[in-house]
DNA sequence: CTGTTAGCGCATTCAC
DNA sequence: GTGAATGCGCTAACAG
């Protein structure tokens, strides 16, 4: 065994000596140039397959100055927002020959920022930041040193920086309305982290909502600060011993939304008889779970081929994104969580 | 904005020139070697600071020939059954200063091959290969080539190769046992991926519970073929519409197990009054749809765990694993989609 | 404690 | 069409 874990890998050298040409034809052959007459092409690719040799993506990576991966920052793949959109950020880098380096932040700050730094080491060509929670002006900072970066919830502007957004406003002023259409005057919100910038926005809809029908907003009936669905449990726990408690919950996300239904459940009230309960996602639970769920869906799959396709297009061009910010319209789901709809006047 | 895309990042050279050291003291510095004065050391890292320089990563790696990386090649991230798996890869990886890249290979034999490749092309330190479908003489080809292997749910004879596999058969006989002491004398099977090494597994566990008790193996009562929500469905679907239908089901995955109850209540038939199901992995959808589903529990983040540990410490210590193969039993977790369990003999 | 000299594997000017 | 020489940014002997 030679000295590390490498056994016979093959160089450039070695196919070049043996197929009898020059390393740079070797190089020509292995990149798909053209000006190789089939011949030598032949020699080379027999002695490639014979030797087994495969490019180092390090060595190649020093001198073009491109890695071929791209990093992908999350707060937590055991979401499940999370898989859909790393599959499809996945699938739209792979069919381009790129590599995804993931990694999870569980919205930390301090993991963020050693996860970005490693990415950096490690020559990325291109960052996906899935909902940073860390300050503008690192991220500019992070921009400015000369990579890529897509921003997904979240806006930067920095001429080397695109974003892809659902409208989180929207999708609360949708939910809220929905409750409220249905006749609930008093609706909880179960909010998510309180960094979130997707929580800031779908509290905004929330109230936008609240205000569109003259209901005063009440802090009172406000609860949460994670997104879990344990979390949701003990937010709408808490929620439920109020005085006057809510007739219906709108939670940040369907992991908090099933977890209050689960404790509405344990402690005997019946949901949609009960309160309503509306989430936000659409995460493939959601359909599965008693009473299946109504919810506000993101195009998670959309976002992260979206969120891929255009890196991938600021590295080939490395020219700014344009337009800076695509932003998608997430749709409400109805299902059984808030009782029978009937077309209610707005 | 110079050449692609990096503007501005500092190599060690100027580091050098600006805090007025050699080159090979300032790599001293920034790995952490020990004699370096405290005054070198502190005009350095000012210099690092003040440059933002960031090491490049690719470079190293050429010449100590260890990239740091290790990739993480799975079926799809989109099966509930991965995202606390790669979790607790990424997390021992990450704790150890290591990155993970992930591949999806949708149990594809093609695109199992062309990630490996790439990966190797990467230079990565380690692959962790979760229920890879490829021959095994090929898998012997890759390590032959001097890369480190950890499979899952797999085990492969060679020194450079460990394995973390959970017993199949076990899990099925537990299933089945389950069904056998409930009274059910017709129990079927939703078989997984004909290719997978669990789906093997599972079902020779299945016919070992039957055989126990004396009953004949029905293969008109095995149907399925993929691992997933539709599948399921359409099996149960095919196994009710039998002139003599099964009254339990023992599902491959979780997955088809939903998608069996789904079907079977689009039907009209009471889960578990009419027919009895018991699912495999612990999803953490189980626990929420209606009714809780009595499943096999696959210790999902300790394989993921122990899958990275064994890795990492192979690539430490470049020696063989010891023991190749480490082995975990599956837990049967008794909820409600099979009725009311009275504690019945074996 | 610190500097000098090589060279990792590859792509790229230039010549021929 | 093809080859020889140069260097990407870094670490590793080996001196001093």
């Amino acid at each position: 065994m030679s000295r590390h874990s490498g056994v016979n890998r093959a160089t450039i050298k070695q196919v070049a000596r043996l197929s009898g040409v020059s390393i740079k034809t070797v190089s020509r052959v292995i990149n798909g140039a053209v000006y190789v007459s089939a011949q030598t092409r032949r020699s080379v690719t027999d002695a490639i397959n014979r030797l087994n040799y495969r490019p180092n993506a390090l060595a190649r990576g020093l001198v073009t100055r491109r890695s071929r991966s791209i990093g992908l920052v999350i707060a937590d793949i055991v979401n499940p927002f999370f898989p859909p959109f790393v599959r499809s950020v996945e699938d739209a880098a792979a069919a381009r020959g790129y590599n995804v380096i993931l990694c999870d932040t569980d919205e930390d700050r301090g993991r963020e920022r050693a996860a970005i730094s490693l990415l950096l080491e490690k020559q990325v060509d291109g960052l996906i930041l899935c909902a940073s929670r860390l300050p503008a002006a690192f991220l500019m900072a992070v921009a400015d040193s000369g990579i890529l970066l897509v921003l997904v919830n979240r806006v930067l502007r920095h001429p080397r920086a695109a974003a892809v957004v659902v409208d989180a406003a929207e999708g609360g002023r949708r939910a809220t309305a929905h409750l409220l259409d249905l006749g609930h005057r008093r609706v909880a919100y179960l909010s998510g982290p309180a960094t979130s910038f997707s929580h800031i926005g779908r509290l905004r809809g929330y109230r936008q909502a609240l205000d569109a029908r003259g209901i005063a907003f009440d802090p009172e009936i406000v609860a949460g600060g994670a997104a879990s669905i344990v979390a949701g449990g003990e937010a709408a726990a808490k929620l439920m011993s109020l005085k006057r408690p809510p007739t219906a919950i709108f939670a940040f996300d369907d992991l908090m939304a099933i977890g209050a239904m689960e404790d509405l459940r344990r402690q005997g009230r019946r949901v949609p008889g009960d309160v309503a309960v509306v989430g936000f996602d659409d995460i493939d639970m959601a359909a599965f779970v008693a009473p299946p769920l109504t919810t506000v869906a993101q195009p998670k799959a959309e976002m992260g081929r979206l969120a891929a396709a255009r890196l991938l297009e600021m590295i080939k061009t490395s020219s700014p994104p344009s337009p800076r910010t695509v932003t998608l319209t997430p749709e409400l789901i109805i299902r059984r969580s808030c009782g029978w709809y009937k077309e209610a006047a707005t």
